[in-house]
DNA sequence: ATCATAAATAACTATTTAGTTATATCAAGA
DNA sequence: TCTTGATATAACTAAATAGTTATTTATGAT
């Protein structure tokens, strides 16, 4: 256990200002975000920003990789292999919905990187290694489905990967424009409850097959 | 016509403005975009920005409206009530996804709007008019193929419109994240071709029933 | 205890920025 | 043709902003 009310405490600073820093930057995008904000979020102070991370879009990267990286983590400890796949593809598609749900500000680190064009982890080895595996863990599944003969064969995984983000991401973070595009309130309870019925239903029908479809309708 | 070469032109000072505005708010955000940018892209000067939207975030509302506009004007021009409900279907999935690709501010402008939290279309009265019947043409594209019993009854035509938009905007907006996530080009134009394929499979497997699939498998 | 070093703070600076003021110029109607 | 109002430009300003310099203070090693 680390000593607590240490006064000078550098871990401790840079903890706090990575952690302002990921409000400030999911708040205002790397553009809109001040780094006085930053500072002040963290109850230090700017120049021991400049001291542990050297600029503004370091520290951005930084709070970006490890945006990604608890993403990743949280996706690893699912065990989705020992589920039986349909289950266990019910599951992936949960926590998709509920990993964007609870931490938005995944959504506008990702959504300010990619505005500029990926440029801060373009060449990040970390994520590079993040990435490993990634799409792993969903060939897997899609391979024990297509032998279990409940879904199609020859199914893309990075495509699969990408849908099964996509509906949920996509109403995510186009909740505020949704909203008023479809008159409704997206983000009321009963709205998340029924998007994400509706995205497991997609995604079931996505992969399985019609045989495997129609069984689990008469069930 | 109008005059061409006039000195004084209003009409196409607030034009030139407007399209300058386009370019770098979809470039930068709103946060980002700088109005001295616009000025000198208009190859006008900021006072007349400042003279004719009084300031950034009123233009900003009138290019973001102007992008629904068009985007909404362009799905209208579709015509899929003529065609038979399975390739209607793939007709608007297909337009969804050649919109995005090839009109890519529209999504950025999207996503700083929706960063802001819809603050600047909020209220907007024109934004409320161009929604109407939006969904509309979902709904009775879904009840064809219903009658017809090609399609499940009682899907919903708001998450069935979310979730074609879902698949193609959210593979286009993480274009830069995606590529190093997934280690590929998912912008090479096999990867493009190979998307909207997907995309257009993954509707039809969401709202045929699955006899129809079964059906469309064995032709 | 003392000293060297790292941690922390405050005050500062050079630029940039949204928005304004002051001024000039065109064009249409009297 | 003269006048008036709208169109256009340039120069300006006050506030904000990323990054720095100067200075102080705590802490761990000796």
């Amino acid at each position: 256990m680390a000593a607590k009310k240490q006064l000078r405490d550098p871990e401790e600073t840079k903890r706090r200002i990575m952690a302002a820093a990921k409000v400030e930057f999911a708040k205002s995008g790397l553009g809109g975000a001040r780094v006085d904000v930053i500072a002040a979020r963290a109850k230090s102070n700017k120049r021991m920003m400049y001291h542990y991370f050297g600029n503004k879009e370091t520290l951005f990267r930084l709070v970006l990789e490890d945006a990604y990286a608890d993403f990743r983590e949280a996706e690893k400890a699912l065990e989705l292999d020992t589920e039986e796949p349909i289950a266990a593809l019910g599951k992936l598609v949960s926590f998709n919905w509920s990993y964007f749900l609870e931490n938005p500000e995944f959504i506008t680190l990702v959504n300010s990187e990619n505005l500029h064009k990926a440029k801060h982890i373009k060449s990040s080895k970390r994520m590079q290694e993040m990435s490993r595996n990634f799409v792993g863990r969903m060939q897997a599944l899609l391979d024990r489905g297509a032998a279990a003969n409940l879904f199609h064969k020859n199914l893309d995984a990075v495509q699969m990967q990408i849908s099964v983000a996509a509906i949920a991401y996509h109403y995510l973070t186009n909740r505020y424009t949704g909203s008023i595009v479809f008159e409704r309130d997206l983000m009321s309870a009963k709205a998340l409850k029924e998007r994400l019925a509706f995205n497991i239903e997609t995604v079931r029908r996505i992969v399985c097959t019609p045989e495997t479809l129609r069984k689990l309708e008469t069930e």
